[in-house]
DNA sequence: TGTAGTGCTTCCAGTCGCTGGAAGGTCAAG
DNA sequence: CTTGACCTTCCAGCGACTGGAAGCACTACA
């Protein structure tokens, strides 16, 4: 297929396919006339691609995680061993996220512009903390 | 507190904290000896660039979310419809990384590096289809 | 009271990951 | 056989940092 369709199909810009390609992320064929065509598998590279560049893999990440895709020895030590990494961060993103939203949830929910201090919503933003019932926000702020 | 003890407690890199002042994102005190003081408010503001931005949500966005934290009428309509946008979106992440993770899991545990067509991997990574049971992977990939 | 060392400041340059635009070739429809 | 959509390469620019130089500030210790 085209780098358009490819385009569509993976929600990826082409501009953004064709860098991919520039830094060796992945190698379509090209048709008689020069254009790339692009396999079923590429497509799914893309799409893993724009997975997990939106959710803040850097491209080097991907890179090590598309060998493992790629990677015909894929039972070797060390590819496990991207592999597990990976997999412990994105629990570990996976966490971080679940406490972003449950930030935005509380202070769309409860916070209603008085100005109470122990704003639970502070500590919910700062992801350490554990939130305290109730409370309004905009306390005023110590400086330590 | 100096940049420095804020960068360790923040998880950010002293340069970078810099560079959101820059943006206009936080505006820290300065001391008589023109150091930067970060208040333990901007200390949170901090934690939740450091987290967001290594979510995948861009600088514009963070922005966006953090003058809910500020805003001082957090009950208007716009502001609330910021919220429940990201609070959209955030679940769509944590669905996709989900997604990633079951998909590496699935890669690590069962995948032997035989040639059997019908990958449930390729279909997992594309974030698509749902699993297959059992199979291998490498399969033939078909051009369409 | 020096002075060494660490940390802060600004500024400027460079990198990564795209993104837009120009100039031109290809292809299907009318 | 032209129109318009789509493809190509190349080059420039931007967003978000990141590294390094030059210099001021603070602490510690002889």
């Amino acid at each position: 297929m085209n780098i358009g369709t490819a385009a569509e199909r993976s929600g990826l810009p082409a501009k953004t396919i064709r860098y991919y390609e520039e830094i060796g992320l992945l190698k379509p064929d090209r048709t008689d006339n020069g254009y790339r065509d692009y396999s079923v598998a590429d497509l799914h590279k893309l799409r893993f691609l724009q997975r997990s560049r939106s959710l803040g893999f850097s491209v080097e990440e991907c890179r090590q995680l598309l060998s493992l895709y790629d990677d015909k020895d894929r039972e070797s030590a060390d590819v496990k061993a991207i592999a597990q990494a990976k997999l412990a961060e994105i629990d570990r993103k996976l966490a971080e996220l679940a406490g972003l939203r449950d930030m935005l949830r509380h202070l769309v929910a409860n916070c209603h512009g008085d100005d109470r201090p122990d704003c639970p919503i502070i500590d919910g933003l700062s992801g350490e903390a554990a939130f305290v019932t109730g409370g309004g926000c905009h306390g005023k702020e110590e400086r330590p």
